[in-house]
DNA sequence: ATCCCGAGGG
DNA sequence: CCCTCTGGAT
């Protein structure tokens, strides 16, 4: 089967099995989002959501989170993963957002990567999201999930799942694209152990036919 | 106990 | 490439 084809396949199956709502990291611009995206590694939206309004009043722009000590920053944020690593980021980042781009958030994801804390996956979450480009965010889920439905074929890193997803995936399609690939990685085809039964793919997925089914 | 919606550094 | 950083959910 054609990728192409197989990606419609998979989209016609989570557009009628997905569910509408789903919690989402809140925020108000361009520079909270940022912030958001940076502490969710690793850590839930929904304490990222408990964590970000006290931060986010005590810090709320890039001129105030630029001149805040890392160890401050650490105190609001410490009850998410990678605290100290993610004070760092977050007070780094707004230094260089001023010093690269006058405290705006730039819509290139080369520039976004050129901020401390900013990686290829929030890079591309914050093109998406904030700016409506094509961008496809790989996160361990869509990695897993797109190798093991045969979306991606040997894609050793994030990287090389990205390039080839989008040389298929419409335009239009690619934020409903990785917003289900990645629920259907986090409640069905979990790392450890997938729960292939609940799933609908199975006839179409190569990790199923190899692994489970033993074709 | 074990795993997880990353990024940076060696 | 492999390691580390880390708390919270299950």
């Amino acid at each position: 089967m054609r990728k192409k084809e197989l990606f419609d396949r998979v989209i016609a199956y989570f557009e009628e099995t997905m569910p509408i709502a789903e919690t989402e990291l809140d925020y108000q611009n361009p520079f909270e989002l940022i912030v958001a995206v940076i502490l969710s590694a690793q850590c839930t939206d929904k304490r990222v959501n408990q964590i970000t309004p006290d931060l986010l009043k005590r810090f709320p722009t890039p001129y105030k989170m630029a001149e805040a000590e890392v160890a401050e920053v650490f105190d609001y944020i410490r009850s998410c993963s990678y605290p100290n690593n993610k004070a760092k980021h977050l007070v780094g980042m707004a230094q260089k957002l001023i010093e690269l781009y006058d405290g705006e958030v730039p819509s290139d994801v080369d520039d976004l990567q050129k901020l401390p804390g900013v990686g290829r996956k929030t890079a591309n979450v914050i093109a998406s999201v904030v700016y409506n480009k094509p961008a496809l965010a790989v996160d361990t889920h869509v990695f897993r999930v797109a190798a093991r439905i045969g979306l991606s074929t040997n894609a050793k890193t994030p990287l090389a799942t990205e390039i080839q997803l989008m040389k298929y995936i419409p335009e239009e399609l690619v934020p409903k694209a990785h917003h289900w690939l990645i629920l259907h990685g986090r409640y069905t085809c979990v790392a450890r152990k997938p729960k292939c039964e609940k799933c609908g793919l199975t006839e179409i997925c190569k990790y199923y036919q190899k692994e489970v089914a033993g074709k």
